[in-house]
DNA sequence: GTCTATAGGCCGATAGAC
DNA sequence: GTCTATCGGCCTATAGAC
């Protein structure tokens, strides 16, 4: 959290942060079971061993990359206790959620979209309240109306859920990556149940 | 392609029926990469090695899960070739879409959600024109409307994505398999560009 | 058709020199 | 901070007995 906040523009920051870099990328075009320490090591010009001595495993390469992204969405959560639950408020989440999303750029997108199962999972076992699984769980009962039909239900379900596929479908548009966000935006809103 | 059809109900059929269905429970859960031979073969209770007498490598169980699904998609982008563009073909398009999906079953979902990348790339290496990414870029063009916004082009996108996305969004929902599956049809079908 | 045994390779991670 | 060298383990896949 030095120099590079966030590891979206150019990785000219420190060691750490380079390294985040790459992994971030390559993590989101081959998915994180398949690429190895040594690709990562050998795209920065060093060796594997190299990497040991700033993260002490490849797991945690990737709680690097969620962390700030899951402590926004925590927050999130945790200012909705504070609020009136309705139509209002269910709005308004979902424009937060795709804002903390849109702050991560589009290749942490498609990073989340193409490991949606590790994300989900990490940080769910240690002794605290981690984990994405746990935070997103708590943001569909908020977003849920009370009594809402299997449709409904559906529906608040893409809708947070589409925000994190935009990388994976918007891989061949020719268009800007503000666009791209904004009209994902635009669609997840007005897939929540109408009338609520 | 003897006596199980598809691998949906209990596999009581023959041995290679029985590797598939549980090597789609495991790679559904955990992933493809995540999944080894060994415990597919440990699942059946029988040892790796015998898995090599009815499979040639673990790829080719990948085929096999998405041989016919994908033979029914080609059929669909052949059929749209005789018939007339307009708004009336991209709705039927998109309900055989989720016909073809809704017939292979809850789990083909949850794994093809969990291995976007394994099936979008499979197939499209060899001399022949084969691969789902082909074939479902295809039906991008068929479904998008003529000089579409971005915004109508990623409606596109999401409304076939969300379809393969149904088994991942309605893990926790407590309802019959048929209904969610009606359900996600209808919110793809509402989320074409309206006035097309 | 299923077994044991093993080849051959890449993996994550560590030790210790510089 | 980066290196070479290496460990132990699991992987896909094959050979050959039964």
């Amino acid at each position: 959290m030095s120099e590079a906040i966030g590891g979206v523009a150019a990785p000219a920051g420190g060691t750490r942060e380079r390294i985040q870099s790459v992994a971030l990328q390559l993590f989101a075009e081959q998915g994180y079971e398949s690429t190895s320490m040594r690709q990562i090591a050998e795209q920065l010009g060093f060796t594997k061993a190299a990497l040991y001595y700033h993260f002490a495993s490849k797991e945690d390469i990737v709680r690097a990359l969620i962390e700030s992204m899951l402590g926004e969405v925590a927050d999130l959560v945790e200012w909705t206790r504070g609020q009136q639950a309705g139509p209002e408020l269910r709005r308004e989440v979902l424009a937060r959620w795709a804002a903390i999303m849109h702050d991560q750029g589009l290749r942490m997108f498609r990073f989340l979209g193409a490991n949606y199962r590790l994300v989900r999972d990490i940080g769910g076992e240690p002794g605290q309240s981690g984990g994405m699984a746990a935070v997103v769980a708590e943001l569909f009962a908020i977003l849920t109306p009370p009594g809402a039909s299997v449709e409904d239900q559906l529906r608040v379900r893409f809708a947070l859920l589409i925000i994190n596929m935009t990388g994976m479908a918007a891989r061949d548009l020719d268009a800007s990556e503000a666009d791209i966000l904004d009209a994902a935006a635009r669609i997840s809103t007005g897939l929540l149940p109408p009338g609520f």
